[in-house]
DNA sequence: TTAAATGTTTAGGTTAAACGGAACAATCTT
DNA sequence: AAGATTGTTCCGTTTAACCTAAACATTTAA
């Protein structure tokens, strides 16, 4: 598998998760930054190598062959992310683009070695799962701030957006995963919320309130 | 600088080193393992580049940004090195097939972090030097077991064909990095050499003995 | 229920990196 | 110094990944 081979099936592994459907042309060309044209040569060569199933003005379905590749991209990257942060303590907005080197890296005897001396970490820095070995992992319950009630406490567990800007905004402001946070008040007007946390009172944006995720505090 | 451009310069940097006189097409495509037709297509290239002074017929030379880069590129890969020996542990004839995947990773603030994080290490598991930040290094003097004279007491401080092979015969007869050798006897007939280490007696042939480094104890 | 808009594929072209074979240049041998 | 050998380059192809433009298929909306 090459390395553009590689990106095309994260890509239609990430789409899928966020469907039911099937992924279409142009939502995997836009998600590669790419044009349609290019994104329909690769779906033929992926279902050629039997990773994708594929019928032509109808989306593209991930095989069983193309998940387990694509689930053992995730888990490199996600793994290479923990160990940049807690090892080499890059911050936290830092880590996806060099990540997104190292998860082309093959040697199954890496990815593991490096899993043991991580510890066998079950989610990487923005709250999400790490799979293992045998790609197996546990979706932790989690619902964006947008989605949260007032009064009620609840810990940061994940971010959506992993773009550079919006992380640095977090730190900025010292939200990481594992904070605590109480809902203050929703205002209906624009959608923005008052958290608390640490004692400091913060109004979010709904911009910034959909890319963080939470679970409640029991 | 795409990655068949980097592993090119890597083996004009490696040659350069093994002679005086610029190298020429055929040494260099034997060194890629590729055609000699091949090597020419990218030596123009990497002139184009100014990373090599080249004219026809004549062999090619590293400029000064060429060897820069050349330098950069075998300090990663020498970094990568250690830390799959030290902190994955891998065994001695693991490391070179995935630090060859591994030098060609672009982060600069990756490479420095990841040598801070081996505490600055100076010579990578086969005994090479390490170069730092701005590309020094201190090649520490060594002859060739071949060399050596009987009687005399050596460490080994490097081996010069890193094929897995090569080093797992080391390793199965117990010969590392820092192994204090006395020469007892060089056999003319067939420049078999008779080594004693560790309180083991044992004959290597001329081939081994070409490719162990050593330094005299004083 | 056609026409417009949208989505998808095909056709043809480009670039990087490789290849084999033919042509050409240099050196070595006698 | 001529021929043979070796070394090097040129030429035409291939493959992967992309592009633009055009054609084709599907859906939507008047």
């Amino acid at each position: 598998m090459t390395l553009a081979e590689e990106n095309y099936l994260k890509a239609i592994y990430h789409l899928e998760n966020q469907s039911t459907n099937g992924v279409s042309t142009n939502a995997l060309a836009e998600e590669m930054q790419t044009k349609a044209s290019s994104a329909t040569d690769m779906i033929k060569k992926l279902a050629e190598k039997n990773m994708i199933s594929y019928v032509p003005y109808q989306g593209v379905t991930l095989s069983k062959a193309g998940r387990e590749y694509a689930v053992k991209v995730v888990r490199k990257h996600r793994l290479w992310e923990v160990f940049l942060l807690e090892k080499l303590h890059f911050s936290w907005d830092e880590v996806h683009d060099v990540a997104e080197q190292l998860e082309h890296i093959k040697s199954e005897k890496l990815t593991d070695k490096l899993d043991e001396f991580l510890d066998f970490p079950k989610v990487d820095p923005h709250g999400d799962p790490i799979p293992d070995k045998h790609g197996n992992f546990e979706n932790v319950e989690k619902t964006s701030l947008t989605n949260a009630e007032e009064g009620v406490s609840y810990v940061c567990v994940g971010v959506d957006d992993s773009s550079s800007d919006f992380l640095k905004y977090l730190d900025g402001n010292n939200i990481s995963l594992g904070t605590s946070i109480t809902i203050i008040h929703k205002e209906p007007f624009d959608n923005s919320i008052k958290i608390k946390f640490n004692d400091i009172e913060l109004v979010v944006s709904e911009h910034v309130a959909k890319n963080l995720f939470l679970t409640e505090v029991l």
